[in-house]
RNA sequence: GGAGAGGUGGCAGAGUGGUCGAAUGUACCUGACUCGAAAUCAGGCGUAGCGUUAUACGCUACCGAGGGUUCGAAUCCCUCCCUCUCCGCCA
């Protein structure tokens, strides 16, 4: 959520920030509800301040056992005044608040403005590409070869975009988590955490997935006691409950920065993504993710980002897998996000790179809607910033080992990094 | 699932329908005392919104959430959520 002081003081400049993005924002109806507001809220404070100094009026004169009549027909006019305002008050706040609430973060001065992902900006490329001397097979091909991935079931068991892993592959595929996590938390500084999949509307509302990205999750009804009805929902990512930690908390100066590391289940509907990716794990309703999370002074954020980028790729190149960093330009990164990298491995079968880790600054867009704060060095309540990016995706990683490590006959040499979580195994046939 | 007890400032914890944004303690800040500190004493110290650009002033709102009664609600009524204790069931 932007800070609506901002909106106040400088309408033009936050219009002119947000349409680099590509979103138009209203200024004629923002400026409209602000002067309504205004008016309202004005008139309706001054009434209540009337009703309460009538009111403690009535009290003594009471105290004392004096007559009130006079007054009290008096504050019943004020009274029926009131009624009608502050119904509008909160009507119109409402209304405000559901505009605020639809607007995105405002890009960073030094993201590149661009219309899409074609202004996107390489920043590097780190490692090489493996050089095979056959025809590669892809990731599908590969796990199917071994017996160890099967859509057909998973399909019957619940449908497409789901996958069976079994045997070898489905323990490389644990111990790519157990790898992820044993190196943030034992070389990075991140402490693990464990946390719900199933989150409240509030959490989601608090990293910016609702309200306007519903049609993304997956929710789950459940009737509360009399009337009373509060979905579920499950998690598009760890950020979703890890960062909520933090909502309508104030931490303590000194215990900044917080670092989380959570390895969780990811649930998304893909709503949008009809007949993209349909082959493989590369997008599915349900996969594993390792997740970086920090809550940082603003001060450090910038900082803090460059480091959380240099912690996902890390992983990349422990594992020995090529891989290029992109800047997103401002036509493509996220509603919340201010700055946002990409990881991208590189896939031989597909000949291409593909996203594996998108790491963010969300500078005080979260903290905002979550009211969560530190206690400056005056001791007064500030917003934190929030950042976190993945570290990495579970699933898209596998598909890269399988691809970039391939051999001849269709085996799969293990990286060397994740034989301790193999049982020394080297290498993965059928 | 059954029975009971609770939810109030950073924390702990009082609170009679009116003078309660809320006692008290603690934490924190300032000052006095001290070479300095501790202890002690005095004062200050919630969050948000509006007027208003403001660490100053005024007003408003906020005692789990929402609704109701009332001139007036932390306090009374209703609904919901959450926490704790005991019983039952369960991994």
């Amino acid at each position: 959520m932007l800070d609506i002081q901002l909106l106040r003081s400088d309408l033009e400049g936050v219009a002119a920030r947000l349409a680099t993005r590509g979103f138009v924002l209203d200024t004629a109806r923002f400026h409209e509800l602000e002067v309504r507001r205004k008016a309202i809220q004005m008139r309706t404070q001054e009434l209540q301040s009337r009703r309460n100094s009538a009111s403690k009026l009535i009290g003594q004169a009471k105290a004392k056992g004096e007559d009130t009549t006079a007054i009290m027909a008096e504050v019943a006019l004020v009274g029926d005044e009131l009624k009608t305002t502050e119904v509008q008050l909160v009507e119109l706040q409402a209304e405000l608040q559901i505009m605020l609430e639809g607007l995105p973060n405002m890009p960073h001065e030094s993201v590149p403005v661009g219309a899409s992902e074609a202004d996107n900006q390489e920043l590097r490329r780190v490692g090489s590409a493996p050089v095979f001397d056959f025809a590669v097979k892809d990731h599908v091909e590969l796990g199917e070869g071994l017996g160890g991935l099967d859509f057909e079931t998973a399909a019957k068991i619940s449908g497409a975009r789901f996958s069976v892993l079994k045997g070898g592959l489905a323990r490389l595929h644990r111990a790519l988590a157990q790898f992820m996590l044993d190196t943030h938390t034992d070389q990075h500084g991140y402490t693990e955490v464990y946390v719900p999949y199933l989150v409240n509307a509030a959490s989601m509302r608090g990293t910016g997935q609702l309200p306007k990205f519903e049609e993304d999750l997956f929710r789950v009804p459940r009737q509360m006691g009399e009337g009373g009805e509060q979905n579920f929902y499950l998690i598009p990512t760890a950020e979703v409950p890890v960062t909520n930690m933090v909502r309508d908390e104030i931490v303590p100066l000194e215990q900044l920065p917080l670092k989380f590391v959570a390895h969780t289940p990811c649930f998304r509907s893909e709503a949008g993504s009809a007949g993209r990716d349909t082959r493989g794990m590369i997008r599915q309703h349900q996969f594993e993710k390792v997740e970086l999370v920090q809550m940082v002074h603003p001060d450090e954020s910038p900082a803090a980002l460059e480091q959380l980028l240099g912690h996902a790729e890390m992983i990349l190149q422990k594992l020995g897998l090529h891989y290029r960093v992109v800047r997103l330009c401002s036509g493509d990164i996220g509603f919340s996000s201010a700055i946002t990298y990409d990881i991208e491995v590189w896939l031989p079968a597909q000949d291409t790179y593909r996203e594996i880790s998108s790491c963010s600054s969300f500078e005080a867009f979260q903290a905002r809607r979550m009211q969560a704060r530190f206690r400056n060095s005056a001791g007064k309540p500030e917003l934190l910033h929030t950042l976190n990016g993945s570290g990495l995706a579970v699933g898209r990683t596998l598909v890269a080992v399988l691809e970039n490590y391939q051999q001849t006959d269709g085996s799969i040499v293990i990286p060397e990094v994740l034989r301790p979580y193999m049982g020394g195994l080297e290498k993965l046939a059928r």
